[in-house]
DNA sequence: GAAGTCAGGTCAAGAAACTTGATGTGATCC
DNA sequence: GGATCACATCAAGTTTCTTGACCTGACTTC
């Protein structure tokens, strides 16, 4: 006799959360769907769907006359967890081009739309170079942005983390030409050519390293109202966001969400939030930057006195 | 004798899969990593290794040093395609805490980190509802973000699409309280209740149907050279890009990127591209919705006369 | 530098998992 | 009212995977 709690095998429970997806997202689904997509048989298709029967009795049953198997009124995914949003952002990657459909599990696509602007896509070869980089503590020659053909398009960097802000993938690197800490732009990234190993010490990206907290509140210039919801979306309690962040990344918290911007120039609606430490955290990255700078200009000269 | 293409069945090619991804994001990996993740004997890693060899002959080397499957210098992946998108996603989704680190084939986290505000968890009901809701065309009453307890909480809804924009979903629906067409943060509707069989025509969102074309520039007062860059990250053709973009997705694309601030009001920086053809798409929309107005203010009318 | 350990390779026998083929059922279509 | 379609079920046969046994090479320990 099988107990509940029965270990499934890898394949099996995949099937399973096909079931799952495909009740959650279409509300039915067929033998041959599972055949097709896993390539079985529909006789083991049909033992499958007996698994899953009897795993989560409630949640389907076949419809003779629509000839499917159907989601029943209290269907709760069974082996999909909760987690919805890793579907919903692959319809935004099918959207955006950066996935096909056909790698999905979906069959027919829901009736959306993803407003964005087009975004270079990734070189794996480049991510790739720039993982090891990281993992190696390398530096390495990039070209860069090669733009009109303008100034240099190769520069030497010492990369040490990826960050992600607004759509955007950011190296965290020393930079050789500038010798300080910065970030490229990860899809400005043409090509990476030569490595070699990286004597600068990432410990020393203090805006990196350091974080802070940025307060965040709605804007008191929105009507009540507004504020109880913006209050409410963010999660905020007592009307007010404690975010821990780190110092280089706040920079593009803040451009991303107009927190930069002194409160009262922009329109309120366009500024929903504002950052109540917002001069703290300005001067705290500044003070940061300076240190990391001096640190890098000090190690540079030890190692010219050797 | 094997030939090139031959076919995999569909649990085999997960699995070189897997090795493809272990080598491109660690640049190793073992035969326990895959009985454990996939729930095999290590023998059986071991034929699939000899596959994913014979397949993918210049990727992967043994080093019985680091006892450990090695990716080579002149690695490509043969079977995960070029998406790396999607992996990358993932990252962004484990960091949200959206996703489980093991549910996923990660097996250290690269370092990277996210800048980002916290959003409310997507309801897999609510969506689930929703998405019934735009299928089956229906109506249904909704719960929308309670607030304080403010006016009224319920709503009544006919939900014909989703869109995504800036990190955000919204349900473009037809609201039974105002008579318009509209859009609903998704992460604020807490539950759905009842729901019947929708009368308003969705072809009467003029807004929702109606493309016009968004002339997108880099801003004229940037320097030069940011203007090439800002054209090259476009993927602009002779600096000018022409993005189809439904009306009521304008509205959320062009907040996010500061094009509804008229030139000069903000710095250049917070405002790297400009939209040539704003007042046009301002009023396209503005008229959009008129038309929808009547034309549903029309519908009501001949229906009361009936 | 010999012994222990660890990760992998290979082989053969046996157990699962899955396929193939056959037969039957209820609902829909023409 | 017969053809069709999708599924259910059973038995036999095949493929895939596991189990258990034994071997290799490299590093670690004492």
């Amino acid at each position: 006799m099988e107990n509940e709690g029965e270990r499934l095998r890898w394949g099996v429970r995949r099937r399973l959360e096909f079931i799952d997806f495909r009740l959650f997202w279409e509300g039915r689904f067929n033998r041959s769907d599972m055949a097709s997509t896993f390539g079985i048989s529909p006789q083991q298709a049909s033992v499958d769907v007996g698994q899953y029967e009897r795993m989560a009795p409630d949640n389907v049953v076949y419809d003779r006359a629509a000839k499917a198997y159907k989601r029943t009124d209290d269907f709760m995914p069974a082996f999909l967890g909760e987690a919805v949003e890793p579907h919903l952002q692959q319809l935004v990657a099918i959207e955006h081009g950066w996935l096909q459909a056909e790698d999905t599990w979906f069959k027919a696509m829901p009736s959306i739309d993803v407003a964005a602007l087009r975004r270079r896509p990734t070189d794996p070869v480049v991510l790739l170079r720039v993982l090891d980089a990281v993992r190696n503590r390398l530096e390495i020659d990039i070209d860069y942005g090669s733009l009109t053909g303008t100034d240099q398009p190769s520069r030497t960097i010492a990369p040490h983390a990826l960050s992600y802000s607004a759509g955007r993938w950011y190296v965290r690197c020393w930079a050789r030409a500038h010798n300080d800490f910065r970030d490229y732009n990860l899809n400005r990234i043409v090509a990476v050519a030569d490595s070699r190993r990286s004597s600068i010490d990432p410990g020393l990206d203090f805006e990196w390293m350091h974080q802070m907290n940025l307060v965040i509140v709605p804007n008191p210039d929105l009507p009540e109202h507004r504020q109880a919801t913006v209050a409410w979306e963010h999660g905020m309690t007592d009307r007010r966001l404690t975010l821990p962040c780190r110092l280089s990344l706040s920079f593009y918290l803040m451009s991303e969400h107009n927190l930069d911007e002194a409160p009262g120039v922009l329109k309120p609606e366009k500024q929903q939030i504002v950052l109540e430490n917002r001069e703290e955290v300005i001067q705290a990255r500044q003070l940061a930057r300076k240190m990391s700078d001096e640190a890098l200009a000090r190690a540079q000269e030890a190692n010219v006195v050797q």
